[in-house]
Formats: structure tokens, C-alpha cells, sequence
DNA sequence: GTCTATAGCCCGATAGAC
DNA sequence: GTCTATCGGGCTATAGAC
């Protein structure tokens, strides 16, 4: 297992449902939802089964849930946060790219939302995962718009600057080098501010 | 399950390694590794789990890597082979690129690669991603600079083109929508074009 | 080269004590 | 709110017949 979790495995237990949701928040980005058994979620909890019960009663699909769930809030209090703040264009994307930066670690860590959305998963979890990304397609390209872009134009940005850093992180993972992600981003920077 | 899954689980039984490499092509392709249970793969394949081991004795991971291995296999004989063709670099990539929309169906179906990569993988198919990705990147920047286009900036170009159709297949599986990848390769023509 | 039958384990999940 | 103990079942894998 990675050495985060390795790490969430050596600590002690965690306290409450929000310390129990970042480590699964951290599990779930690195083994996506089949990929992570009962064991493992006991393992970076330091809690038993029936502990996790107690606070996700519907199992290991309301966990995800929850963890999907999670993942639109820190997108929202941090990158889209960053798109609302006063200033011209690049100031906002600059300030929406770094938060990027923070969330993904430079590239060194995935999207816990790609990480959820492959293979078989419970609907709600695929449910919040595209509600997640439409929001931020949505706001993005509406910033653009609220800076002169036309609608259309501004939509195709986003979409695309999006998706340059997705795929970015699953080619960094596959080369084991964080380089294209960081490439990405300043790519990513003038095309926006051009659009 | 997936329609072209349930597809599969009616046809007649696999006869063959190659048949039954098709379809666990197919299903990695759509559940990833953790998310193929054996029942999934003898559903698919038509054949019972000893069936399989004495074409796999390896299981599972061996099942996976094969996969992997010969998802490098189709690449090169159609996305990299288009790319070798003679003719201006605007034909080479125009080729590249309807081999890539072929080989994603337009944007309908996701990458076995990146599927394979997510989550606990065995070391073997993690490096056989790897090679994949690596090999892709190395021969388009090859062909960038045959072409005119100076290393560096053609290894950039590759990288991120490469990124963008990666990160266009998960965005169109997050909106359940493959505009996206159809717009990410519209963008990308010519941004190799003109590199 | 396919099958039936089965091993042994770990899965997700729960009862009930404290 | 945590635990020990345990359930039924599906998991990967194998023995051995045909």
C-alpha cells in the first residue's frame, strides 16, 4: 500500500466522522471503491467493522458516498473558491490553478473523482462524480464569461482545461513522473487567460 | 454490468486464447482490476475458472497483464502505425487521430490502460502501463520531429495531446457524454499541427 | 481443454457485550 | 462508540474426471 496510508495505518485511531471521512478521502483516491476492501478501510481508520457501521450504516457504498460528497465540498471551499474572488482573469485563473496545484500535490497524488468514477461503483457515488465535474466546468467557463468570453467559447475552455488536467495526472502516474502535470498547469494558464 | 459486457455473457463460449483475451480486454476495459471478480471473467469469457487457469495459470494478474500487453499491442498497429505512414505531418496526425477515435469508439468507451492503472494493480501490468504511455509519447514527439518541430517542444506537444485525449475520455464518462473527447480532438489537430 | 466438486480464505455485514 | 465473536457467501484457486 502507498506510503500515505501506510502512514494513516501507523496513527492512532481516528476521532469522529470528519477525521474517519479525510482517511477515507485518502484510501479511496488511491484504490478507488473496489479496489478497497473492509480490511483496508479498517486498517487506515484504526477502527474495527463495526465502529464504521456505527457512522456509515449503509456500508462501504454510503462511505464512498460520503467521500464523493466531500470531495465537491473541498473543490468548492478551494478552486472554485478561488474563481470567485475579485480581480481580472488571470488573477482568478492563476489563483484557481494553485489551488489545483495544492489539491493534486503537484501531481504526485490522483483525483479522488477519477479514482471513484472507474469500474463498478454504486450510482450515487457515479451521480455526485458528474455533478462534480459539470459544477466546475460550469463555474469556470462562467468566469470566463464574466470576463468577456462568449458562452460557447468559454464552455470548450473549460471542458478543455478540465480535461488537460486529468489527463495530465493519469499520464503522470503512468510515467511515475509528476513532470507532465506541472507542464500542464502552464499550459493550461495563457490558454485560459486567451479565450 | 455494461451493455457490451451483457453482450459478451450471451455469446457462445471463447475458443481460444485470442477470444478469450478479447473479451477480458473488454471487461478490464469497463471494471478495471479490482473490480473483475473471476465470476465476471467466466461470465464474460463463457468458460468455467478451471477453463481459465489452463490458459492463465497465473489467474488473475496473468489475465491482466496479457491484457495490458496487448493493449501496447493494438496501439502499435493502429495508433502508432498511423503515425509511421508517409505523407506531410498534417496527414500523419489526422491518421493518428482517427485511429485514437476508433479505438475509444468515439469517445464511448474509456481507455483499459488508465483502467488498469487505477487502484491496487499488479506490479507487472503497472509497468506494462507504463511502456505504453511512454512508447506513445516517444513516437508522436518522433513523428514532430521528422517533421520540422524542434525535441523539447515536441515532446511537450506529444505529452499534452496525449493528456487531453486521456482526460477527455473521463470527462465524457463523468457527463455520460462524449462531446468532450470529440471537441478534445478537434483542439488537438491542430495543436500538433502547428508545433 | 473443458468440466464438477470442493478447498480455504477473506469478503461485507451484524449481534450483542461493555 | 467501541469492541469480540461470528455469520453466510463469494472469492481465488486446485484436484481430478472426461
Amino acid at each position: 500500500m502507498s506510503a500515505v496510508l501506510d502512514k494513516l495505518a501507523m496513527s492512532p485511531p481516528a476521532r469522529g466522522r470528519e477525521e474517519i471521512l479525510g482517511r477515507l478521502f485518502e484510501l479511496f483516491r488511491e484504490t478507488g471503491y473496489a479496489g478497497a476492501s473492509m480490511s483496508d478501510i479498517a486498517r487506515v481508520t484504526g477502527l474495527k467493522a463495526p465502529s464504521l457501521y456505527h457512522h456509515f450504516p449503509g456500508g462501504k457504498a454510503e462511505m464512498a458516498e460520503a467521500v464523493a460528497d466531500s470531495a465537491a465540498d473541498a473543490l468548492g471551499a478551494t478552486v472554485l473558491a478561488a474563481l470567485d474572488a475579485p480581480g481580472e482573469r488571470s488573477e482568478r485563473i492563476g489563483a484557481m490553478l494553485d489551488a489545483v496545484r495544492e489539491l493534486y500535490e503537484n501531481g504526485r497524488r490522483p483525483c479522488v473523482s477519477a479514482s471513484l468514477m472507474l469500474g463498478p461503483t454504486p450510482d450515487a457515488v457515479s451521480r455526485a462524480t458528474g455533478r462534480l465535474v459539470r459544477r466546475w466546468i460550469d463555474r469556470l467557463a462562467g468566469a470566463l464569461v464574466e470576463t468577456g468570453a462568449g458562452p460557447e467559447a468559454a464552455r470548450r475552455a473549460a471542458t478543455d482545461a478540465i480535461a488537460r488536467i486529468q489527463g495530465s495526472l493519469i499520464v503522470a502516474r503512468a510515467l511515475g513522473d509528476p513532470t507532465s502535470f506541472q507542464e500542464a498547469l502552464d499550459a493550461v494558464e495563457p490558454a485560459l487567460s486567451g479565450t
